[in-house]
Formats: C-alpha cells, sequence, structure tokens
DNA sequence: GTCTATAGTTTGATAGAC
DNA sequence: GTCTATCAAACTATAGAC
C-alpha cells in the first residue's frame, strides 16, 4: 500500500473517531511513523487532506451501494444491507460516519470540501430514494410512502442512531434505534 | 445577566456551531469583551466548562419537556412539539443539539462530561418511551409499535435530522427528514 | 472579578539538506 | 520522499497586580 493511501486511511480513521477539528499531523505522523513534515508533501494542507476524504469516501459509498444492488433484488434486502453498512461502520461505537463528523465541523471546511459533502449526501439520497421507488413496485417493505420522504428519513435515521451509539459507545443503541425501520422489512 | 450565565449562553453557542474541539477561550473572550484569562475565574478549565454547559442544557431540556407535559394532553400533540424543539434548536441550520456536539469528540471529554452526557439522553429516551406508553392508550399517533423502539428511533430521526440539515445548513433538509414521522400525527 | 504577563504546549506550515 | 530545523500563531493554563 502506498503511503499516501495509508495517509488517507489513517486519517479517515482518526477524522470518524474524533472530527474535523478533533485532528492533527501529528496524530498521522505517530501512528503513520513519519514525521509531521513528512505529510504535507503528501497533502500540503489539511484542507486538501479533507478534500481528499471526502471524495475517497464519496466513492467509496458509491461503489458499495452499487454491489449492494448487484447482490440484492428486492427493495427490503437493498435497505437492510444499507442499515448494516452503517452498523458496521460503527465499529462497536468509536466511529461515524465521516460525513457526520465533518458536518459538526462544517465551519473549519472550505467550500470545495463542502461541495464533496454536499455531493455524498446527494449520491446517498438518491439511491435511496431510487430504492423506495422500487420498494412501491415489489411491495417488499411495509405502508411504504413518498419515496423522498422515505428516503430523508431513513437517511436520518441511520446517522442518528450513529451519533447516539457513538455517544454511549454501544452498538445497541443503534440497533435499537434502527429497530422500528427495520421491522418494516420481511 | 451574570458574566458565568454570559459565558455559558456563549459557550453553548459556538459549541452547538463548532463542536467540543472547535472552539478555544479565545473566541469567548472575543464576543463576551474580557480576556481569555477572567475566563478561568469562572470555569477553571476547559473540562469544568465543559461539565457545567451540559449540566445546564440537560436541566433546561428537562424543564422543556415538562412544560410540553403541562401544554399538551395528545401524545401526539407533545411529540409534534418535541420534533418543533428540535426544529427550532437548529437555528437556520447553524446549529445543532450540545448532546450532537459534544458526542462526536467523545474523546475529548472528561469521564464528569460523558456521564452527565448519558444522563441527558436517559432523560430524553424516558420522556419518549413514556410519551409513546401514552400514544399506545390515546390511540393518537398512528400505527404505534413498541415505546422503547419508538423512542429510540425519534430520537435518532431528530438528531439525525439536525446532521443533515447542519451538513447543508438547510432547515428544509430537517423538515424532509421529519415528514415521514409527523404524518403519522394527527 | 478582571487585568497583564507569561509559561509551556501544540498547531499548521515552510525551507532546505539528503 | 523523508528528514531536521524552524516558524508564527493558537492553545490551555497559571501567577500576581489591581
Amino acid at each position: 500500500m502506498d503511503r499516501r493511501t495509508e495517509l488517507l486511511n489513517c486519517a479517515e480513521n482518526v477524522a470518524r473517531r474524533h472530527g474535523y477539528d478533533g485532528f492533527s499531523y501529528a496524530d498521522l505522523a505517530k501512528e503513520v511513523g513519519i514525521r509531521k513534515a513528512s505529510i504535507h508533501y503528501h497533502f500540503p494542507s489539511k484542507a486538501d487532506l479533507a478534500v481528499a476524504l471526502i471524495e475517497r469516501y464519496a466513492s467509496t459509498h458509491a461503489e458499495a451501494l452499487a454491489v449492494i444492488d448487484e447482490t440484492s433484488e428486492l427493495a427490503s434486502d437493498r435497505l437492510a444491507a444499507y442499515v448494516q453498512g452503517y452498523r458496521k461502520a460503527l465499529s462497536g461505537g468509536a466511529k461515524i460516519c465521516l460525513c457526520a463528523a465533518f458536518s459538526v465541523s462544517r465551519d473549519s471546511l472550505t467550500d470545495e470540501a463542502l461541495r464533496e459533502l454536499d455531493a455524498f449526501r446527494g449520491n446517498s439520497l438518491n439511491w435511496l430514494e431510487k430504492t423506495f421507488q422500487l420498494a412501491n413496485k415489489d411491495g417488499s417493505v411495509s405502508h411504504s410512502a413518498e419515496p423522498a420522504e422515505e428516503a430523508a428519513a431513513l437517511l436520518a435515521t441511520v446517522e442518528g442512531a450513529q451519533l447516539v451509539a457513538r455517544a454511549a459507545n454501544k452498538v445497541s443503541d443503534f440497533d435499537q434505534a434502527t429497530k422500528l425501520f427495520l421491522s418494516r422489512l420481511p
């Protein structure tokens, strides 16, 4: 694995644990095993690193959604996999979604980073809306309502569930918060 | 208003905009109009300030819930007021709940602050569960399920809705995310 | 209670040798 | 690509005068 990737992995990890304002180049240097100054060779400024982080996160996320679509036919199976993805990303209550972590510190981000963040959210919502449209056709989700409303509600639910689970450092809080939605699936 | 209260107001404001790691005594000093060092007289350390913030936030929140109970009889009216409270607290997309903001930076908090945070969440969940129990009796919320599940789901929904609204700086995103739940109310 | 002054650390970032 | 050395700025916090 090249250094740049290694740094991105480490930065994503620590950013999702502490937020954008909660980590420094010193943290990365310590964990990756090079000096602070060397990181600036890969990412001249922290703002550059933030943009790179969100970009990679967005494309990884998009791929994951594509895999879900290939793997599952039913809307209910796809949505269950979606929720499960956020559950797994929690790492037992230690991390949250990068998007959520960065949203709190949005005033520290550059315009470019904010645009990337917005694009990420847009992609998520589009996929969810599309999937709830499918749900209305295949009937796999009980009393399914307006796709756009369902999409926004589920996104808020999984992000909020991560947040409360992070607050208590307990995955079970995520499970409790998502149980109601999952009970609508077969 | 005494200085301590003034400082708490200012700190709560900026903490809810930037998170715990995103504000400093310098920010407060600038806005309140005294020197950095003077703040240490009121709050010896930032950790003390954090605890005071959560304590006050929790009691204010508890009072607000009590007022809702006095004002409304129906569970549906109470829950609508609850959601509306989180909407108002958003300040147009500029701030989120203190609990949510602090959850992201939980690793920077002391054990005492974490305990207070936990108590806050516990109180919220208790009130919600109690209110959903009422809903099951007065029938004002459509297809109401297990109170504990409903409570956890709604807490996650409003916190997640704040987060996505903060990400985009748009209240309308909060509205879209909470629309589905509100449609279950008369 | 608030001030000045300052300590000691950490931050993001740059210059230049290798 | 990574290093040492260094910078200016910001950070939390303390001592002591008023």
